[in-house]
DNA sequence: CGTGCTTCCGTGAGCGCTCACGGAGTGGTA
DNA sequence: TACCACTCCGTGAGCGCTCACGGAAGCACG
């Protein structure tokens, strides 16, 4: 790390590469090998009309002998497009993220579009990192954060956020979609389900964060009111864990409610860990709802009933989305919301 | 999907792709705005030498008007390196590569090199997704699968396989590297912990994967052998949780062992719910030792006893001697072979 | 005053590819 | 023969950027 007169710290790879030099073929060298123009090349490589089945042979057998193969730097700027997405995520490590990802890589993929996966939580310069995705993709989409970071950044460019709504200053631009959950009805489910079994009292497990760990733990306790239960929404201070033990044995010294209700999945598994280490019994004694159906809840014992979402649901939204805005005709850019719902899932431990 | 004469699938997006024109600002945009000439613009984007303090700030000012985005193609058309590595890994859905990307991420990150992520398990044409990285990254480094595959798609580029070894023709290959895992110390001392419990029987979980998963099991097997444990082997034939359960099943039927070794954490934790589901104590009954270490080992009741993998570790082993193949004078490509020592990490399961 | 050095900046050229065009050859029709 | 349509292929030009150079100005030295 060095730092100019300016002050701006650099943190690129300063040493100098001496690259092993690949003196990679280029499509001249294809070319000449086949006999036949550039031109002619492009035409086989990209199966494009006007060239001869005998020709096309002959320069793709050329393109395998010489090791062949089309620099996507080159196509990227002779080309409007390059069939890429940009998909975001926080963090790779919460385990939400991945099976976020893989959906959506998937679903991209049958759609015959590639995907670039970029992971925001590690990033020096997430503006940085944004500016340089977006000249390489067509649209992005994913979990973008503030919108304030990458509205300029992303300016122009089709843009699909899931989960949270774009806000202010980001609602109404054309070309800025949104994927949005909603748990209200799976949430309802899940209260009628908890009174069902005699629950009166419960605890929301809140991760506590500014924007929309609020409305969540809002819609949560409003619908487990409706159902005529007392609660109480604790704030954990995070989404690890740890937090979720630490939390766990706070409730255990003051008294369990009947059920406990957390803000995801993993708080919820951190919380059944504690719970059965202390020998409390799930769901005797304490009802447990996890949320976000991460395949991680079948992996525990009980295994965690929990408010689904359908991931490849929201990789299709997303995706159709992106690409919608891409193909079709300019005009039809207009800012559109796709919802999709929770499942409420009950499984082992209520 | 279409098919031309030749039978070859086509697979891209087929869709013509109308965008929303973007008429993104080019360098020579921010040349005229600041009135100075394209390579001045260079410097100041790149802090680079040659330039005053005062013609630096209007450049940069300039630019920031005009919302510039130097376009990575243009930038990796006219320079021989780009900063990037690229990462393969095999299967998001399988937690085990989250882990291993989001730490080779975070310390390529660290050290100012890029990461383009790729997931092989989606891609229609594995050899079309790997030549297509390798022309925008200085080297690869991850999870590659069989030799064949790659070895021609990436020919000339320094490669990192990790943990199998690089097979048969690539082994020898300058700039081929590998960072292999060694989990045999790790297995001893697994060993001798599940001996001094008094473990007399023990079951080898295996995932019947042609390849590694014979040699691991193996060294399962011979490490209990060598404490005088009986040892049978049980070929499951998958690494998912429904495999885990069935063969668990299977288990109960035939009578139980004393001790359980499983491939991995993901079979180990479908083995621990299928047996806490029937009764089964653990470690009481049963002593269970999953490998890999991943994190949600620490989810499950007890936790998991493992062989944890560093992911830290090996992170940093790859991307050093992938940057250290590109940044060595040319004679330093020799192949090498890090290894990285599994760590017993006995928790609640042995 | 001529020479050399340093600092700052601009000019061609070219990276590898695709696009829009145009031309050569073939076969059919008037 | 003259004309047209069609198939196949090649030729400039240019995408946006950086590299290697060279030139202009300012200053110090003999």
């Amino acid at each position: 790390m060095t730092a100019d007169q300016d002050g701006h710290v650099r943190d690129r790879a300063e040493t100098k590469v001496r690259r092993v030099r690949r003196s990679a073929a280029t499509i001249e060298d294809v070319a000449a090998a086949a006999g036949v123009s550039r031109q002619t090349v492009t035409r086989a490589m990209n199966d494009m009309e006007g060239i001869s089945a005998a020709t096309k042979a002959r320069v793709l057998a050329a393109a395998k002998e010489l090791n062949y193969r089309p620099s996507r730097f080159g196509r990227g700027l002779a080309r409007a497009t390059h069939d890429t997405l940009g998909l975001v995520v926080s963090d790779l490590a919460n385990p939400y993220y991945p099976e976020f990802a893989a959906a959506t890589v998937r679903y991209a993929g049958e759609l015959g579009w590639n995907v670039v996966l970029v992971d925001t939580v590690h990033a020096t310069d997430q503006e940085r990192l944004l500016v340089d995705l977006a000249s390489q993709v067509d649209a992005v989409l994913g979990y973008l954060g503030p919108t304030d970071l990458w509205l300029d950044a992303l300016a122009g460019m089709p843009v699909v956020t899931v989960d949270p709504a774009p806000s202010g200053r980001a609602s109404g631009v054309p070309g800025v979609h949104a994927v949005r959950l909603d748990p209200r009805a799976a949430l309802r489910e899940a209260a009628a389900h908890l009174a069902r079994l005699g629950t009166r009292t419960a605890v929301v497990l809140d991760a506590d964060h500014p924007g929309r760990s609020n409305e969540r733990s809002q819609q949560m306790e409003s619908s487990l009111r409706e159902e005529g239960i007392a609660v109480e929404v604790l704030r954990a201070g995070g989404q690890d864990v740890a937090t979720a033990r630490g939390a766990t044995l706070d409730l255990l010294r003051r008294g369990l409610p009947d059920a406990l209700f957390a803000w995801n999945d993993i708080l919820a598994v951190g919380a059944l860990a504690t719970l059965v280490e202390q020998g409390v019994s799930v769901p005797g004694d304490v009802r447990l709802v996890g949320f976000d159906g991460l395949s991680l809840g079948t992996f525990v014992t009980p295994q965690l009933t929990t408010l689904a979402v359908d991931m490849r649901e929201v990789a299709r939204q997303a995706v159709d989305l992106a690409v919608g805005t891409l193909t079709d005709s300019a005009g039809a850019a207009d800012p559109q919301v796709r919802w999709v719902e929770h499942v409420f899932t009950p499984r082992g431990t209520a």
